[in-house]
DNA sequence: ATAAATTTTTAGGTTTGCCTAAATTAATTT
DNA sequence: AAATTAATTTAGGCAAACCTAAAAATTTAT
């Protein structure tokens, strides 16, 4: 893969985030998100199609070709690993951590990255519950909710908890919560948005906001 | 402290490097470092100039003052933690992570390189054998310089060893040599350059070459 | 369907950090 | 000390990535 500036890795990382399936990306929405002017972006629209890395036809919005989506999840696979190490190995708070790993994305070295991967055990989610694509940009495709999120009786596995404080961890320690945890929402209580959970075999009921910090793998 | 580009960073640090109690460094020697023409040198010169990093007359070459002197310092922390950490925690050879921190360097941000500073136990030296700038911009003041270098009957301690091939690290093994091992040459064999060294009250001969590869601490 | 509003693009600048070529200053020879 | 050589600086340009203001295309509203 070739060498690309931070400006057309962070181009190219956000398009990646706004583009869905069936809208492209446009030109003022790109923009707020890069905190930039319109003429900006389609200068570099401009400069990234003739690089082969967006389909660009002027008006017409643009979304990133295969090529120029291998490159992005490279660097969200980047993003995301420093976030992880960041949080896991440096004790970052999870929320300090996306600022530091914004600059960390742009050193670009395979064997860098490969090794960081090697050295932090494969980990398969970020900080934020987020997939980390692996070293063929794969990922686990669905995405973290919260409890709170989680449709009654569907299982799922817990992947991450949010807000990692000393109160919160000991809470869930009580309660034998963990990470990779089977669970299952069984009620919601819509007096306080209380939940009736399953885990383990178990009944057990959690606050709204207890729910809220627990991330689950939702297909 | 401010912000510094990448350029003006590589700039402060490799002056640091050329600079010394004499002699100011001069536009070629610093064009030559930094593979670009003397025109640029001029260019930022005077820029660093009104920023007061150097102290700089035209013709009279230049050198950094106390504050560029603290910035060079923290830039040469953040290259040396970081070389430190590829080659002890992502195991990369000692020769290889250079080129990486050289990229790894210019991400600043304070908090990240005093957390990983913690995180590696407050390392004094790198991988090469340099000393690591601490928190304050202060290190050990003993260069390391390799075994044949070493005055004779100069006693000294053994604090890094280059080139770790499985070969060379084998015969240290056979032979006892360890890092942090006090050690003293005896005699310097002209025929082969081969030394006669005292260690452990031991005497024992060994090649140029792998004198080459022991680097000691020099007060 | 036309006018108005919005979005996007173009045209022409700016700054940073580099370049070449020419001019200037300093150092070295003779 | 004058002349030659070497080092340094100045002058003027270039590319990347941004900007503003004006023009053009598209969309929305009447």
């Amino acid at each position: 893969m070739l060498n690309f500036s931070t400006s057309e890795e962070n181009y190219l990382k956000t398009i990646f985030h706004l583009q869905t399936k069936d809208d492209n990306v446009t030109t003022n929405e790109l923009a707020e998100k890069l905190h930039t002017k319109p003429a900006s972006i389609t200068d570099m629209m401009k400069k990234l199609k003739t690089r082969k890395l967006v389909n660009y036809q002027p008006y017409q919005g643009f979304r990133l070709t295969p090529e120029g989506k291998k490159v992005a999840l490279s660097i969200i696979r980047r993003h995301r690993l420093w976030e992880y190490f960041l949080a896991e190995k440096l004790k970052f708070n999870w929320d300090e951590v996306h600022e530091v790993a914004e600059q960390l994305e742009h050193v670009s070295n395979k064997k860098l990255i490969d090794k960081l991967d090697e050295y932090l055990a494969f980990p398969k989610f970020d900080p934020h519950g987020d997939p980390i694509p692996d070293i063929n940009g794969k990922m686990e495709t669905g995405k973290q909710i919260n409890l709170s999120g989680l449709p009654i009786n569907k299982q799922a596995k817990i992947c991450f908890i949010a807000n990692q404080t000393e109160l919160l961890m000991e809470h869930l320690n009580e309660k034998k919560i963990n990470i990779g945890a089977s669970i299952l929402v069984k009620r919601r209580f819509s007096f306080d948005e209380s939940l009736e959970i399953k885990l383990d075999n178990k009944l057990l009921t959690i606050s709204d906001q207890l729910a809220k910090n627990i991330f689950v793998n939702h297909g």
